[in-house]
DNA sequence: TGCAATGCTTGATCTGGATCAAATTGTGGA
DNA sequence: TCCACAATTTGATCCAGATCAAGCATTGCA
């Protein structure tokens, strides 16, 4: 692997502490591939052969069952996936495809778990990386079942705002695979967009303008302990 | 903390393989309570003190927000909760209470984290854990999004099923609370236990009978990337 | 034993969101 | 630039599941 590759893996919180040799061990076996956009990287049920880094591009993990699909979580660099099922050992419980051309490093599983067992940075920073990603489906979890449609959509452009330290941003992604996030269809996305204007929310294709943070707030009542992806 | 107690607690997968050392070091700062039902033991957004371990009884997790309430999951023993709290010292992400007499042990978190710093196994055991923890998620996440609630009931009886290893059992919590787990409302569980009778579910009180166990497996599509828990 | 209190069921009605069907707007190539 | 295709929006309708309102059954206690 080429050697600026391996410091933008080393950058991530999951390496960054870790022994130089048994750094060095993990990267020996480490490649780097380029996908195009819509390419599927990984398929639900199949063994966890690598555990696979973004480092450029946009990776959509998503789930299908008896001909419905659902997506459940974009991975944007530099961040890992299927890191749970890497070290158990487990076949993947989602499936990843690439939405736009990705840059994406993959090591293979065996490594990861021969030296997290040598390695105790590297065994506590899986650890730190594994509570963060069960809080963050704990969090998503709330988030679907307390609240309606229009008050996850509410809570999600306040969280755009907060990410972007801006009340002008665009959306990251596709509406209907934003729809499919938020648990509602494309058709229900439009119509709750409409809904959110009287709260100030101005749509203009995938821009989003909210004129008045105070009051989508006050209806959207966001909760650290939901909406609060950093803790 | 009483050696028998104590004995249970090694008992569990998580202390298991640790070194003898630690695990005292563990126990010492930890004590044993007895609760009544239907207390609370921790509220969400509380600095995570103590990781729990249910020794007998059964604990309920769940979460409000805006004056709702869902249950999140059921904690019976003997096992732990609010591990990834615990570990990143994060504030607790669901509250808990008891639904009967329960004996709970609490373990400071301040020690956990002390001993997982200082011993390989116990690391491993908390990785292994976590990861679990976290497909588990998943997997509900799945069985939420991509389910009717006709479907996860179907589903949920069929893992009933698999873990008694016999057709017919008796619904080991309240209905309410089985509704509120399963995303529905205590009337809509009520109709949709009806509403499986055709497939040969026949309810009387608490107690479930699968007359046709093919029959409601052919409705219900279960799916291990979903319905086994144990992987 | 009786009587609150609580949980469960049933029926009637309502509604959020899904589905179906076009119309409209983008968008990526020849 | 123009066209074919995909994504989005809009409108009409439908349906799963929520809510409201009684009744009914259990349970725990005095």
């Amino acid at each position: 692997m080429a050697e600026s590759y391996k410091e933008d893996v080393r950058g991530l919180a999951l390496f960054a502490d870790m022994d130089e040799t048994n750094f060095g061990a993990l990267m020996r076996g480490a490649y780097v591939q380029n996908f195009p956009p819509r390419i599927d990287l990984i398929q639900e049920n199949e063994p966890p052969d690598f555990l696979h880094v973004v480092l450029s591009g946009t990776v959509d993990l998503f789930s299908a069952w008896n001909g419905r699909e659902t997506s459940m979580a974009t991975v944007r660099p530099v961040s890992t996936f299927i890191l749970a099922a890497s070290v158990r050992n487990l076949p993947y419980l989602m499936s990843a495809r690439t939405l736009e051309k990705s840059r994406i490093a993959l090591i293979p599983s065996q490594d990861v778990r021969e030296v997290f067992a040598a390695d105790g940075a590297f065994a506590q920073a899986i650890v730190s990386e594994l509570a963060q990603c069960y809080r963050s489906v704990v969090k998503n979890t709330k988030d679907l079942k307390l609240r309606t449609s229009l008050e996850r959509l509410a809570n999600y452009l306040l969280r755009q705002r907060e990410r972007t330290g801006s009340t002008e941003f665009d959306l990251t992604m596709e509406k209907r695979r934003l729809a499919s996030f938020l648990g509602m269809t494309p058709e229900n996305l439009s119509r709750a967009l409409k809904g959110l204007e009287p709260y100030g929310v101005k749509v203009s294709g995938n821009h989003i303008a909210i004129s008045d943070p105070a009051d989508l707030t006050r209806f959207a009542k966001p909760n650290p302990f939901i909406d609060d992806y950093s803790s």
